[in-house]
DNA sequence: AGACTTTTAAATGTCAGACAAATAAAATCT
DNA sequence: AGATTTTATTTGTCTGACATTTAAAAGTCT
């Protein structure tokens, strides 16, 4: 493990970079631990507060945690899918706050990608997450509901609709593109027949996946997709211009 | 931006997050300055070796930038895609390796998602995307590649797939699925019989983007599915077993 | 006056040394 | 043997200092 000495990189920096490498090439296991702060100034020649400023950078992805005392260091630490959740989730909000992407662009991507797990869960969702789904709805029904509110249960219902497909890795790549999307959602004013619509195409999602059939869930997705869209044109029509000649 | 002083949590964690909160909630705005370190220190009552850890924590994460010199300082920074590509592919690739995520899972997100771009990619595709994917597959026809070259110019090929949807939300969430299967992928052994069957895929995919046909594309990616699977089931056969109960 | 050079001030980057707090292991005591 | 105390190690935090970079201000020359 070394750091270039003629970059003109901040030092923290470079040791950060040459640690993650290590962690990602498989030098540093699960669970290892890595010398202690004064033990990597010594091989680095730096100095303490210069290792703890790359160890910070480290420990702000999870990958690595630290713990005090006589047997305590830095770990390498096993990135979990919950972990990994909430880091998506900020970069994507994020991403979508900051660079101006349409909502019709952010739309489409996100309906198409819960299209896909569509078929997938339902073949495999468990009665579980189906009730969770009914459950939503039943709240999304009531009518003294904020819009906040409104939306925050739109998302619970669509997680349980991608954590359906069971596979951990789908759910990871989704929770970004769905969750991201509520800020957006926020500043809808949501109608009672709006409202009224997208609690019947939650319906019908429903059953669809209730049923099994994968295709009539994607249907019902697009359906959605096309009603959202509507409702989100009034409100973000004077975005629309510039971002996708930038796309990529 | 306040603090917790009853919180067991790091200091610099803690002021971390609090100026995170500030950017995610707009109260901090793109290209803004941030206080200057001393100032930070005053405000929280920390040192500033302590503030200094918070930044660096923030800007591990690309939301901060700094600068030195007289007009310097930590700037709010434009959270860039491609600046997010690369976070997104650590941290898939890791999640991988560190969860035991059976090839079979991997390889039913990845796909899954990459269908989820192919109706999209075949109506919008450029002809320079169309163009980067004939040459990745000439590039894979030709024998003495080596495994690892197979698998860039396959990783090559999906990319150019999916920037052809013509959206970068879309190409952000599938980079991490494609590219964080490398890994694995680079662990397969692919005889010429093998390499054969790939391509004449690719080829098959290629053309259905050609022709603006989504279905024929996504029926092709489906069957590169079970080829890829059957491949790799020889190699990975010892893992297919406790990652589906611990599912979400 | 205008262009060039020098100086200055402000900010981050780095270092050294110290103490506090947590914690596991070793030593001690009952 | 079991409970308690001590000790050593390690991270967390602070203070103060100096180095380096950089933009702006001040000064100088034509």
């Amino acid at each position: 493990m070394k750091i270039d000495p003629n970059s003109s990189a901040d030092l923290s920096a470079q040791i950060a970079q040459a640690i993650r490498d290590a962690i990602v090439n498989g030098d540093l296991i699960v669970d290892e631990r890595l010398p202690s702060e004064s033990e990597l100034a010594d091989h680095f020649n730096v100095s303490r507060p210069t290792v703890r400023e790359a160890l910070k950078r480290l420990a702000a992805q999870s990958l690595i945690r630290t713990q005090r005392g006589a047997a305590g260091g830095a770990f390498v630490n096993r990135l979990r899918f919950e972990d990994a959740y909430s880091q998506q989730i900020t970069t994507s909000t994020l991403l979508l706050s900051m660079n101006a992407v349409s909502f019709e662009t952010a739309c489409e991507a996100r309906y198409a990608l819960e299209r896909a797990c569509a078929p997938l869960s339902a073949q495999r969702r468990t009665a579980d997450h189906l009730a969770t789904m009914r459950a939503e709805i039943v709240r999304q029904s009531q009518p003294g509901l904020t819009d906040e509110a409104f939306c925050a249960s739109d998302v619970a219902f669509h997680r349980a609709l991608v954590d359906g497909a069971g596979n951990p890795v789908l759910s990871y790549h989704l929770a970004g593109a769905v969750e991201a999307m509520q800020p957006l959602m926020n500043m809808i004013t949501f109608t009672a027949r709006s409202r009224e619509a997208i609690v019947a195409l939650h319906s019908r999602i429903a059953d669809a996946i209730e049923a099994g059939d994968g295709a009539a869930a994607s249907a019902g997705l697009t359906a959605l997709e096309e009603e959202t869209l509507k409702l989100g044109q009034t409100v973000f029509a004077e975005r629309q211009r510039k971002e996708r000649p930038a796309a990529n």
